[in-house]
DNA sequence: AATTTTCTGGACATTAATGTCCAGAAGGAA
DNA sequence: TTCCTTCTGGACATTAATGTCCAGAAAATT
């Protein structure tokens, strides 16, 4: 046993049955290990319980910012970037994602800092759509409505196929830049999707 | 004592804690009143259970689509229709449709329930846009973006006041039809939202 | 080989919750 | 008034969870 592996364990639970059957003793009858060795590697729940939040925020929040300040010679390339998150399960986690998110609506500490992560976020998409020269108002509007179709879409747990969101691509690009995608960008970020999901 | 009493007992709880904490014992405490009361109304806790999901199902569905369909001259016009729910405590209750959706995270049956009333929601959205003449692709995405911007924006705990809410009608009506809404359309919004929260 | 460190299992105490049973209060109907 | 229906409180049994303590196994170090 290891620390991480209880973290994992955690995390598991977390995101199958949210945070309130985050157990101590279910995670030890799963891992068929005494309740003891929990209590080596941790003080108490509470101690796992930060670490689980410390995990989602170095692992969800950096890949969209990082994409989010990448230079493209078109606005709606730049959106493909941020794109390449939602598609690519190593750079986000959706249900990671959502399960905290619940988990802040029940502990105002945890919603602190989602909120915060949630701000610097929309603030990074913000700052993409100014580069292309969008009036300040409008940019800050259509890094909202980007940012927050996203986690909307998330929420309700959409599972489209790889087909339909080849097909909704073209129309999210417009929807969201006001701009028409080039058949390169659509078919660089085609590519790219059957790279990171080959199971479509 | 009232059944009645009991499920708002629960609706609250639902709100503030989560499901997982809607507990008898805790109810009984806050209602003081004792836990054998609860069980003369109600088998057990998953009969409160259902009786929450059928509150949520009656009172934050049925408004969405009503106000979709209804007529209106002009496209902008009658997506200002559908943000009158987002607006109006009365028509729809922004915490208690986060708290169901978390609840489905974890219960299989009731993300079921939810996952038909998003399909019934967008629907009714997609077939608003689709009498302004949009192609049927687009009405979709637009009706999906204009659904999920709003789910996200819950989801995400948005509290913007009245002013910020004003300020961002424009722009957010201009983002999800690609048209510009008249004066008189985004004061008899004003107007509305001033009768429906006096307090800002 | 001896010793020290690291980790595990089992026993214990405690708490919070569920659900059942029943005596009986309180109030309306006969 | 008496009786019946509706509801409440208290006692009980049970379960699941937390956290503490300690003996000792197992592995690493000396």
């Amino acid at each position: 046993m290891t620390r991480e592996a209880w973290i994992e364990a955690g995390i598991a639970a977390l995101v199958e049955e949210g945070i309130a059957n985050v157990k101590i003793q279910v995670m030890a009858k799963a891992l068929a290990v005494s309740r003891s060795s929990f209590y080596w590697f941790f003080a108490d729940l509470q101690d796992l319980h930060r670490e689980l939040l410390d995990h989602w925020l170095c692992k969800n929040t950096s890949p969209i910012i990082e994409r989010a300040l990448r230079p493209a010679p078109t606005v709606t390339k730049a959106v493909c970037h941020i794109f390449e998150c939602w598609v690519d399960p190593a750079l986000f986690d959706p249900r990671l994602d959502a399960a905290v998110r619940s988990w802040g609506q029940v502990d105002a500490a945890v919603r602190g800092v989602v909120d915060q992560a949630d701000d610097q976020r929309v603030d990074a998409i913000t700052r993409m759509f100014l580069r292309y020269d969008y009036p300040e108002a409008e940019a800050f509007i259509r890094a909202r409505i980007l940012y927050f179709t996203q986690i909307g879409h998330f929420t309700l747990g959409m599972r489209d196929d790889r087909e339909m969101r080849l097909r909704l691509l073209r129309p999210y690009l417009l929807g969201f830049t006001g701009r028409h995608a080039t058949d390169d960008e659509v078919e660089a970020f085609e590519t790219l999707m059957r790279r990171v999901q080959p199971d479509g």
